[in-house]
DNA sequence: TCTGGGGTCCTAGGACCC
DNA sequence: TCTGGGGTCCTAGGACCC
C-alpha cells in the first residue's frame, strides 16, 4: 500500500527559536530580521556557525565555517550564543502541534520530523494538511516550517530541502525526473563530502547521472552503500517512520579545550570531567555500558581513538573513569591534544544487569555515591558539584587557562 | 582569530576457535 | 611435515547526518 509521509523541517532552526523566544521576553528587535548567526566562544575555539538568518545567508555565510570568516563575509554580523534549552522547548511544541494529526512521528533531530498519515487522512488530500500544519506553527509556535510531501521518507526529505523558507513542496514518483534529477549529486541525502568527488570522477555529477548509473559498478566501488544511494537516486525507500522511543546505542562528551593541551595530568582532568558527565546521563536514561572509548584530536586535527569491552556492565562514574584513564595513557604520545573525548557502548538496562563476580562492596558503595551525586545535581544544577573524594580533584572543563 | 558537539552505521583487519 | 576455510568477536577508523 502506498504511503503518505510528511517531512517537517524547521527553516533556520536554532535561529528562527532564539528569535521567537527574545520576542516574548519583550525584546523589540527580530533577529531574523538581520544579518545574524548562532555561533560558540571563538576565546575558547568553540567558533563555528551554528545556524544564521537569511540575511546571514545572502553574504555566502555557511553552517560550520568559522566565525572569523563569517565575520569576514559581513563585519556587522551580530552572533548570538546557543541555547539547548530553548531549543528543546520549541521542539517539543513542534511535536505535539504534530501529533494532532498522527500518532506517528518520528524525531529524526531536534529540527526534524517525519509523519506517517497514511492511516490519518480522513478523506483529506496530504498536501491540504501539509498547508494547514504550516500555517498552524507559523501562528500558533510563531516560527516557519519547510514541509516535503511523498511517499516515502527519502522523498519527503528531499522535497522539504528545495525552496526555503516557510514552503511545502510535494516529491512523487512521476516528478522525480523533473525535480531531483538535474540536482547536483551532492544534494542527494547520504552523498557528502568524501562520496561527491568520488563520484565526480565516475563522471556521476547529477542525481539523474547516479539513478541511471550501473547499479553493479557502484556496489563494486561502495559495497552496501553502493546499492543504497542508488535506490535513493530513484526515489525508492522502504523505511518505515520510527515513532517509538529509542533507546540511545552510545553516549558520549567531547571538548575542545581553549588552548592545546601538552600533558598527560591535563588531559585526565578534562577527562574525568567529561566521564562525569558521560555516566550521569548514562545513569538518568537508566542504562549501563561494557564499552568505553576515548578519543583524542591532536592540534593538526589528527584523531586517534582507543577502546575496551569489559566483561561485565557499569555505568559507575569510579568504574569506567579508571578504564578511560587506562585508555587515554596508553593513546597519548606527546602531541599537543585540541580535543578530548569519551564515550560509552554496548549500552543495555540497568534492571537487566547480571550479578556478576565482579559486584563486591566496593562496587555497591560506588552505585551510592553516583545516586546522591547525581540527585545533588538534579536539585541544584549540574555545575555545582564536582567529585573529590578518591579521585583526582576535577576542574571545570570550560576553565580558562 | 581556522576547522563544535552529539549521534548512527559500516568496514577492514587481526585474534582466536574448530 | 610449509599451510584450509568458516565463523565470531573485537578494535580502529571513517563516512554520514543534524
Amino acid at each position: 500500500m502506498e504511503r503518505e509521509i510528511l517531512h517537517v523541517d524547521v527553516n533556520n532552526a536554532f535561529l528562527s527559536w532564539l528569535a521567537v523566544y527574545k520576542l516574548k521576553n519583550g525584546e523589540d528587535l527580530d533577529i531574523r530580521t538581520i544579518p545574524a548567526i548562532i555561533g560558540g566562544d571563538e576565546k575558547q575555539r568553540h567558533g563555528v556557525v551554528l545556524a544564521k538568518s537569511n540575511l546571514a545567508k545572502q553574504f555566502g555565510i555557511k553552517t560550520g565555517e568559522p566565525l572569523y570568516s563569517a565575520r569576514k563575509k559581513c563585519p556587522t554580523i551580530k552572533i548570538y550564543e546557543s541555547n539547548f534549552k530553548v531549543y528543546r522547548q520549541y521542539s517539543n511544541k513542534l511535536y505535539e502541534l504534530l501529533l494532532n494529526y498522527s500518532y506517528k512521528v518520528e524525531r529524526f533531530s531536534i529540527d526534524e520530523c517525519f509523519v506517517d498519515m497514511t492511516e490519518f487522512l480522513n478523506g483529506r488530500k496530504l498536501i491540504d494538511i501539509a498547508y494547514e500544519i504550516s500555517k498552524r506553527v507559523k501562528n500558533e509556535l510563531g516560527f516557519t516550517v519547510n514541509i516535503g510531501v511523498a511517499n516515502n521518507k527519502l522523498l519527503a526529505k528531499m522535497a522539504s530541502d528545495f525552496q526555503k523558507p516557510d514552503r511545502v513542496h510535494t516529491l512523487y514518483e512521476k516528478e522525480i525526473p523533473r525535480k531531483m534529477w538535474p540536482l547536483p549529486v551532492s544534494e542527494l541525502f547520504m552523498v557528502g563530502k568524501r562520496t561527491f568527488p568520488k563520484l565526480y570522477n565516475m563522471n556521476i555529477k547529477t542525481i539523474k547521472d547516479l539513478a541511471l548509473a550501473d547499479q553493479t559498478i557502484l556496489e563494486k566501488k561502495f559495497g552496501k552503500f553502493g546499492k543504497t544511494m542508488w535506490e535513493y537516486a530513484n526515489g525508492i525507500d522502504n523505511a518505515e517512520v520510527v515513532y517509538t522511543y529509542q533507546k540511545p546505542k552510545c553516549v558520549g562528551n567531547s571538548t575542545t579545550v581553549s588552548q592545546d593541551i601538552k600533558n598527560i595530568e591535563k588531559i585526565e582532568e578534562v577527562l574525568l570531567a567529561l566521564t562525569e558527565h558521560t555516566t550521569y546521563r548514562l545513569r538518568k536514561l537508566g542504562l549501563q555500558c561494557t564499552v568505553i572509548s576515548v578519543q583524542l584530536r591532536t592540534s593538526e586535527f589528527k584523531n586517534y581513538s582507543h577502546q575496551r569491552k569489559l566483561d561485565f556492565a557499569t555505568n559507575s562514574t569510579k568504574e569506567i573513569y579508571k578504564v578511560a584513564k587506562q585508555l587515554v595513557n596508553q593513546l597519548y604520545n606527546g602531541e599537543p591534544i585540541r580535543l578530548i573525548g569519551i564515550r560509552v557502548d554496548n549500552l543495555c538496562d540497568e534492571e537487566e544487569k547480571q550479578i556478576s563476580i565482579f559486584e563486591n562492596n566496593d562496587t555497591k558503595k560506588q552505585e551510592k555515591l553516583d545516586k546522591v551525586v547525581d540527585s545533588i545535581k538534579d536539585k541544584y544544577g549540574y555545575e555545582t558539584i564536582t567529585r573529590a573524594a578518591d579521585m583526582k580533584q576535577s576542574k571545570n572543563i570550560n576553565r580558562k587557562d
